[in-house]
DNA sequence: CGTTCACGATTAACACTGTTCACTGCGGTG
DNA sequence: CACCGCAGTGAACAGTGTTAATCGTGAACG
């Protein structure tokens, strides 16, 4: 299927690495406004219609930069997952949650180091950039996904190993067990409709105290706000753990 | 002090309102980066250059709209609350959590009415506008600080009508404890930094699923997220109220 | 009442932006 | 060698925020 990429295929792809590249180092140096199609045409000694060779528009390159980042996010994770597990246990915090408190603390570090990229993931989304597109295809969502993967393999590997107290059915409301029901179709391993429920739960309070952090909307009380965020992580992992071993201190 | 405004005083105020107003719809209409000045000046019947004699740069005029999106905001919280308090009992819930419960709704509610101004609020900060300007006479920053009061006045009035459990200081850990008494000098009525820790939790999650839903981030998993979102309030409400009437179903 | 002057508003212009078009070269292929 | 396709260029179009120079009118003051 994939012979030896021609020559000129070889160098197109190294160019278009080099304008991600180059639109990358723009979009943190002066902000997505200041990503213009000239200044990296201009920074690549360039002109600027020379990029319409490599994509279509803008927006496709704007979509192009954010699946890469989303890589580079998740290489991050993975990696400070591996290293959290590796690294052994921590006070007061069972081993099997170390893989996740360490991707979770890779989030936060890879936001804050990258808050201009974070705020191309998970902002609010710029018109005219993959605004309800809902392609699958489209390789920002693909790498989404893959993005979403790893925490979803952490919790599910997590349950499925050691199941943490999730709701019956039952007790879950009528309207979202439905949505819950429909999402869980496409798990890769099946899981009750309670565990997707905690591990929604706990993916959004994750998202809201990275993101408030990271947009600046918790300087109104704090000035730092890591202790707030390691305090979080902990009471997110007591969610996760046999009810017996909970041990209610925050 | 306020002497009878000139009449000039008070076309230019109306003039300035219309501005506001006309960028408002525009930006509703066509997003934020539609918002240019011709096309508000245009709408008008106006030239953009006129526009200067009443906002030094459009970042400033956006920056009064985001001030009078902030007072919008509370307006629908407080009247969403008060109708709550107004509406009388619900099941399983508290009463004294009824007004807590129909501002963060009614908050909910605004946000998925006016997703773009949720945006240009709570989301990613876009360079050039209001960017670590922490300047306290700022017309947004005052707006955002009523915006918190409104969330502030209701779990703090909580807590001394009916304290709810929160951390002794001994139990937080010192850098957070040193962070929430910084902020909790700030606060006009002296409250326990368990308090301010519990309250910070709660607006954490309340913003991480209202931005989650509102920016799309939930879509990967809920096509209607109001379910979920009502979940988490009443997991909310039930960190809120008296140890021993917390009914443990979530 | 007449003068003055600040203010509202306009047009023209500058330096940008994304995008399209017509046009050059050069590299790889037949 | 001839050819074709592709990278790249410069010009151009419509639009942007912003500034400068200018004009006219309404309000205030002597």
């Amino acid at each position: 299927m994939v012979a030896t990429p021609s020559r000129r295929d070889r160098v197109r792809a190294a160019t278009v690495a080099e304008i991600k590249d180059t639109a990358r180092r723009i979009l943190v140096a002066e902000g997505p406004d200041g990503l213009s199609l000239r200044a990296i045409a201009r920074e690549m000694g360039m002109t600027a219609p020379a990029l319409y060779r490599y994509f279509p528009s803008r927006e496709d390159l704007v979509i192009a930069l954010i699946a890469d980042l989303y890589d580079e996010l998740v290489e991050a994770m993975v990696a400070a997952r591996d290293a959290a597990a590796a690294a052994g246990s921590e006070p007061g915090v069972p081993d099997e949650l170390l893989p996740l408190g360490g991707a979770s603390r890779g989030f936060r570090r890879w936001a804050l180091a990258n808050r201009r990229e974070f705020g191309l993931l998970f902002g609010s989304p710029i018109p005219g950039v993959e605004i309800e597109k809902s392609d699958d295809d489209d390789p920002a969502h693909q790498a989404a996904h893959r993005f979403g993967q790893v925490f979803g393999e952490l919790v599910g590997g997590l349950y499925l190993s050691r199941p943490f107290p999730v709701p019956a059915d039952e007790d879950i409301p009528p309207p979202l067990r439905a949505e819950l029901a429909n999402w869980s179709q496409a798990f890769p391993v099946p899981l009750p409709l309670g565990a997707a429920q905690v591990f929604l739960s706990c993916w959004i309070r994750l998202y809201g105290a990275v993101a408030m952090e990271v947009f600046g909307h918790l300087r109104f009380a704090l000035t730092d706000a890591e202790p707030m965020f390691e305090l979080e992580l902990r009471d997110l992992g007591s969610k996760l753990v046999p009810a017996s071993t909970v041990s209610t201190s925050g």
